[in-house]
DNA sequence: TTGTTTTAAATTGTCGACACATTAAAGTTT
DNA sequence: AAACTTTAATGTGTCGACAATTTAAAACAA
């Protein structure tokens, strides 16, 4: 447990604020192991900071859901479950369902642009790397992202971006997962663009809807 | 500004959470203005608290969204917008649409039971009051708390209950709702239900949604 | 050895104090 | 009198220390 260079996040201002973003992402990442104890004290030492700054971060991180305290016994890193997994595809389908009719009636041009350049990309490593694309534990997940930025809604901009797809990339980088769906899944995307490009926003939400659905599909029969 | 005794809520087991459980009311019910500084000396002494518990509950109130803090310029009470509140519906209804559907799929007899009760108490009111009833700020929405819980998801519960209905209740307080749909939206309630109790959750989804829309409808109707 | 008390160490919750940034007021110059 | 400087006052960010609780270890009894 050497210490650790705090990264110069362009938007951290206050020490406190770092401490988050850091933290944030060692347990993403699962440097901070799911499950593991979170020692105060320990923690403080290793970024030179002091225990009320510390916790000053861990309690957004409570408020994010990526850690568990309860009062004298300290913090958990969260331990997700398969059945939390599942839990978070529900909720994603509704709500990027919502963004891709959104999406469809609000985008703007650049909005559209961006993501036909995305696809483009997508494409041209797919065809590189013929069937391991999607392969690192973040693999095209910039899609998903840059659908619910067109959806121009701020509230459901922070529900994903800022808090559940932290829970997903965990989920990621704890399973390792590879998504065996990586051709069709491109071709989904590839559908739903088109929607959101025809401004057709009940299919635009189905096709997403079924996109998510399939891939939790997909997730549960690994599962087991 | 007098000193002030802190509800001694069950679950309140540390001053800092306590602080922040009270304050999320203040902010809520509209003690604590919209848009309002918040000074951390002042609100300290009034809670007895040092700054240090008091910063770390409006760490809590940051995420929860009900504040917005600036680095050395302070914390304010956040102030909803028109747009903000509209961008509120469609979140609404993505995520109680799925939880309708799957209230449909996994409602336990007794959640059923109680959405029964809760109707046919509602209905008592409905007569009592003539068209006055969902009057309070808070009216009639414990119908809504209920059908989430019954999703059994507990994310999506999470999500709705612990965060949202907090900006949702702060809303009816400030503009003093009354819903004018008050006898439409009791019917569209019980059309839910009965489709939850047939387990038809495709059903139950789509009226949750229209209950939804129209409610966004007329209020746009309202703000203009 | 096993199980129970007692004792000590470590950890969490809370507080007050200091340094720096921001804002308000007082003073100066044009 | 208006605008810019300078100074004081207030407020935020950070830290170290103390009290209370929990956990670990040591001492003891069965």
């Amino acid at each position: 447990m050497s210490d650790v260079v705090l990264e110069p996040v362009a938007t951290a201002q206050s020490l406190s604020q770092r401490l988050f973003e850091t933290l944030r992402g060692e347990i993403v990442e699962g440097r901070l192991v799911a499950g593991s104890k979170i020692s105060e004290p320990e923690l403080a030492r290793r970024f030179n900071a002091s225990r009320g700054s510390l916790r000053e971060a861990l309690m957004r991180l409570e408020a994010l859901g990526l850690i568990e305290r309860r009062v004298n016994l300290g913090a958990r890193v969260v331990t997700l479950s398969r059945r939390d997994l599942l839990e978070l595809y529900d909720v994603r389908e509704a709500l990027e369902g919502m963004a891709c009719r959104l999406a469809a009636a609000n985008r703007s041009d650049t909005d559209l642009q961006a993501l036909c350049h995305l696809l483009a990309r997508h494409e041209q490593q797919q065809e590189l790397q013929a069937g391991t694309a999607y392969f690192q534990p973040e693999g095209g997940f910039d899609f998903h992202f840059r659908i619910v930025q067109a959806s121009n809604n701020s509230l459901l901009i922070d529900t994903l971006c800022n808090q559940l797809y932290y829970r997903v990339r965990m989920y990621r980088y704890q399973l390792g997962m590879v998504s065996a769906r990586a051709q069709s899944a491109f071709r989904e995307h590839r559908h739903i663009i088109e929607a959101i490009q025809a401004q057709d926003g009940e299919l635009a939400e189905l096709l997403m809807r079924r996109h998510i659905c399939a891939s939790r599909n997909n997730i549960e029969n690994k599962l087991r």
